[in-house]
DNA sequence: GACATATAGTTGTTTATGCAACTAAACAAA
DNA sequence: TTTGTTTAGTTGCATAAACAACTATATGTC
């Protein structure tokens, strides 16, 4: 089996995913030297919008890997400082459409160019062959727990 | 440069690490399943006194990849639940060198073999030679963010 | 139509994070 | 020994996560 793979400190950091953490930091630290006022949490919600605008909170669940309240409380953030709206579906009263408001989509292109140069930052010296194993893995680890 | 390495939904992934959030969702519920009453953050703080009783809280904030706070916090959380406990440093009376207690220590061998179990399970059919490239490119994410 | 069940979203509680401001001890230089 | 700087740790505040319990609407079945 995979059992021997992994040394214990290998396999804490596996675990712990510090990479993805260190670059969760780094793009929360460019956002804000960019002035923009918006945590990654959020960021992670609007972009979803940004590819799809009027989700209704449980898609927005399914796109972030998040629970409802989770979304729930993200929409009510997104929804005070006036990036978002709640809007009620006409088809079926349970569900909320969140729509962008105008000041929400005009934060896109900022907030893509920002998360780019963090991923290009991140990925420096690595190679597209390197880059594309990592993603298999991470995807078959994910699969394999979903 | 690596700007077009990533369509936006590949990046989106791996900037939000939902591998490695998985990975710590699925250890959390396989500690409970076991009766194992503790967090994976408090867990990431007992497996490095594990490897060596009696560090500081600035060498378990390096260790851990988290700030001072946050291990005021969990040392303060794992204190109250009687895993660990602080003991003033005589040498440096700044410090607190953080020491597992009899409770703590028994806790190892369950918790490494959960962890160990939920790391075979999130890794199962990835072939050794695509964990160790994507060992290395988390590795470099690291370094370059550092 | 009435009742059971599933789905969408909210609220409460505990735990954790990130940042800034703070205290106290150690160290260094004059 | 006084003064300034660095290091170790704590506290306050805002945001977020995980889980359970809840309300309201929709749907399926008899």
């Amino acid at each position: 089996m995979s059992n021997n793979q992994f040394k214990k400190g290998e396999l804490y950091s596996f675990i712990t995913g510090k990479a993805s953490t260190a670059i969760g930091r780094r793009l929360q630290k460019n956002f804000k030297q960019d002035n923009i006022e918006i945590t990654i949490e959020q960021w992670s919600v609007l972009y979803h919008l940004w590819k799809e605008d009027g989700m209704s909170q449980q898609e927005l669940c399914d796109a972030t890997f998040r629970d409802k309240p989770s979304i729930t409380r993200l929409v009510d953030n997104l929804e005070r400082i006036k990036l978002v709206k709640r809007n009620a579906s006409k088809e079926d009263r349970r569900k909320n459409l969140i729509v962008l408001t105008t000041e929400g989509k005009e934060l896109e292109e900022k907030c893509m160019q920002v998360a780019n140069n963090t991923l290009n930052e991140a990925l420096h010296g690595v190679t597209n062959g390197q880059i594309e194993i990592a993603k298999e893995v991470l995807q078959m680890v994910y699969d394999n727990l979903k």
